[in-house]
DNA sequence: ATGGTCGCGTAGCGA
């Protein structure tokens, strides 16, 4: 059986509630990470997730960040934070092993650092946040598992993964050192998922709350699936779910969800 | 040129 990977900022599960479980069902993902939960693991609405199939780890904040792995297989070895940012108090990284019948999966949800205003110390733990990620991500690909990992990467990588470039130039997630750090991961031999199976321009994860971005189609394609090449080699299919964003309330952001074959058949 | 919107938490910051 495939097994389906996706990630979603939902800009506060308590907030995206009803929204988030109605998108949660249709998406339909085996696996799913989240970020920006802004709240802490004990206001996390466990029970009504819980009652969708999901097995739940959550690494919550009061107010900001945030993040969960919500999986439908048992998830094991569960590690909040990421190495080498151990005195960070934002919660921004969870990582566990998925136990799927199609052989074990590591994944991570990842809620990037945005990094504005530029010239600012914001931008500055932006790239630390970063170099510490390509480390880690290093440092797994050394085990040769299947590992993905899913988030919000706030980066643009390209000039065709925005409406306007020039609208971008001077901010955080379009800036050159921030393009490279996305550029080394996927030279330490992590694909990005969508790029993979399409690689067109202009099909967006991000629109704005602000000035009818949504309503001009201004958005952005910041939320990626970055997968080991154990991972690669499993990918079929990516979908952007682009109409969850015209839902009642919806987040900023909507699901990545990319489909993997199974380990163990051949 | 400026303001335009959400969420948290109840002012002003973060995005």
């Amino acid at each position: 059986m495939p097994l389906s990977f996706a990630t979603w900022n939902v800009n506060s599960i308590n907030a995206r509630r009803p929204t988030a479980l109605e998108v949660l069902k249709e998406i339909d993902a085996d696996v799913v990470c989240l970020q920006e939960l802004k709240c802490e693991d004990g206001k996390f609405p466990r029970s009504e997730i819980e009652d969708l199939g999901y097995n739940i780890e959550t690494h919550g904040q009061k107010t900001y960040n945030g993040v969960a792995l919500l999986s439908k297989h048992r998830i094991e070895d569960v590690r909040r934070g990421l190495a080498g940012m151990e005195d960070d108090p934002q919660s921004r990284w969870i990582e566990a092993l998925i136990d799927a019948p199609g052989g074990v999966v590591r994944v991570a949800s990842l809620y990037a650092p945005n990094g504005n205003p530029i010239g600012t110390e914001k931008f500055d733990y932006k790239l630390k946040f970063m170099d510490a990620l390509l480390a880690h991500a290093k440092a797994r690909l050394a085990l040769e598992e299947p590992y993905v990992i899913a988030g919000d990467y706030n980066i643009i990588p390209r000039d065709e993964d925005c409406y306007s470039p020039i609208a971008w130039m001077e901010d955080a997630l379009f800036l050159t050192e921030s393009k490279a750090k996305y550029r080394a991961l996927a030279n330490l031999g992590f694909t990005d998922a969508f790029m993979q199976v399409d690689g067109g321009g202009h099909h967006y994860t991000f629109w704005d709350y602000q000035a009818g971005a949504w309503q001009k189609d201004h958005g952005i394609r910041i939320d990626h699936l970055m997968c080991s090449p154990q991972a690669a080699d499993r990918l079929e299919a990516v979908t952007i779910h682009k109409s969850a964003r015209g839902k009642e309330k919806p987040s900023d952001h909507v699901p990545v969800v990319g489909v993997f074959r199974d380990g163990k058949a051949k």
